[in-house]
DNA sequence: TTCTATTTGTTCGTATGTATG
DNA sequence: ACATACATACGAACAAATAGA
């Protein structure tokens, strides 16, 4: 009855996204704006919805939108152009030294997010959490590495149970246990002075310098499933990675599905 | 019409893709052997072929099956290993800041290196090396950013000509008149106290605590071109990054390593 | 506060296209 | 030529979240 013939060789969806991908990137849609809705792109580009969101699923596994249910698709970013690349193996690597040291958990309650906190969450104040807080320390000598405060929806507050007897980060366990995929992970490493509370933690005087590390992580749809923050002293902390440079060759999947569909 | 109620408060595709999650790591469906074919697991799992296919893609997108079109889906893979990638354009991200901001290059001369020098460099003391010493600040406000002490080989001497008059960075113009490629960038980044030198630059406190980015940038063949150390007021400096879960056809060969290392 | 319209998310059914054996 | 299997596409409906009246 309809006419599903592929006319360039290359499949409706794959169009749809590729036309876009050109219009992010020229700046039609500014970053931050919204896209128009899926329906409207249906009849703009004259197919259904269900290949538009088939187009917009690529865009955002790109990371270059985000849905979010009964608002709209957002730009989050212009382009996707990798030349360095840095890479790690969330087990072994992310919490790699999780492996010579122990953790402690100081405490873990529930909580309602109180004004700031919900304002650095861009969440809603009053919205329950569980919140977390431990320390890590070395095995050998006990020396205190981080003062950690993990914050957890608490919806998964399932995973919390038996926490003191898994070796496991919480992401980890959310992401087994839960049955989701973390897509990506913003960090945001900066240097404080260690507080009248994380101090004794640490055993330094307070107004030491410190290395925080905040960690925010989201799922496939921009779900956000954990946030940490852990203080460092500086003397015994050293975050330490290696960028090389990307080859042209290793470009996403999901590019080469825009241009060329079938090798 | 339909039942489209979420029973357990996931989506069904979410449901199925965990299930099938745990049939691949039990072992029922081994790696290599074939899953069964789409409308089997319609069927099996009672519900249509398209939340089959998502629950599928979801799976792909993990990398633990694949599908080839008119003989079904292999598996590929028993366990998920995640995989996050940083990547960045090296003129925007590595040096974002340096849009909006000016430098001042406060010294550009010739040294021999002292025995600290040599051994955190990992050469011989007494080798010639330039070093420079530039101040960044805000175009703003004039704002202190970073005091950076920058080391150059001897034999790049010649790259530091008018070094005044461009703004590209360092390693940038070493890459373009040297004819060389910078395959590799190493990265520490530590918290420390503002010293005594540092402290009037930055227009802070000797003792502030201070973010310290150390880089290396390596060439294909090791060769190490330039080293640079950048101290942030705690204050005016967020070293921020976003990582994006890596596809499994990705697979960049960076290594990484997160540390905790005690003195 | 409640109701309503809008928008994305999910699910179903159905049909056709394309690659494989 | 034929059957099988995945890939694509359309239409329709409901669910959930949101924004505004």
């Amino acid at each position: 009855m309809q006419s599903h013939a592929s006319i360039s060789g290359t499949s409706k969806h794959a169009q749809v996204s590729r036309a876009l991908l050109n219009d992010i990137a020229s700046g039609k849609y500014a970053v931050g704006s919204m896209l128009p809705s899926e329906p409207t792109l249906a009849v703009a580009f004259g197919v259904s919805r269900q290949t538009i969101r088939t187009a917009l699923r690529t865009l955002r596994e790109l990371g270059l939108i985000e849905g979010q249910q009964g608002v709209g698709s957002f730009v989050r970013a212009a382009q996707f152009t990798a030349r360095y690349a840095y890479s790690f193996d969330s087990a072994v690597d992310l919490l790699q030294y999780a492996v010579s040291t122990s953790v402690s958990i100081l405490s873990c309650e529930e909580i309602s997010l109180d004004n700031i906190q919900a304002d650095r969450l861009k969440r809603r104040a009053g919205e329950r959490w569980w919140q977390i807080q431990t320390v890590r320390s070395s095995q050998q000598d006990h020396t205190p590495i981080a003062s950690s405060r993990i914050l957890v929806p608490y919806a998964y507050g399932s995973v919390l149970k038996n926490l003191d007897q898994t070796r496991e980060p919480i992401f980890a366990l959310i992401q087994a246990q839960m049955g989701v995929t973390i897509t990506e992970i913003w960090q945001d490493i900066t240097a404080t002075s260690i507080s009248e509370t994380d101090a004794p933690l640490l055993k330094v005087p307070a107004g030491c310098p410190g290395l925080s590390i905040e960690r925010r992580y989201f799922g496939r749809n921009g779900e956000l499933f954990e946030v940490s923050r852990s203080i460092h002293p500086a003397e015994t902390f050293n975050y330490s990675m290696r960028l090389r440079l990307a080859l042209p060759e290793q470009t996403p999947a999901a590019i080469s599905n825009l241009t060329a569909h079938h090798v």
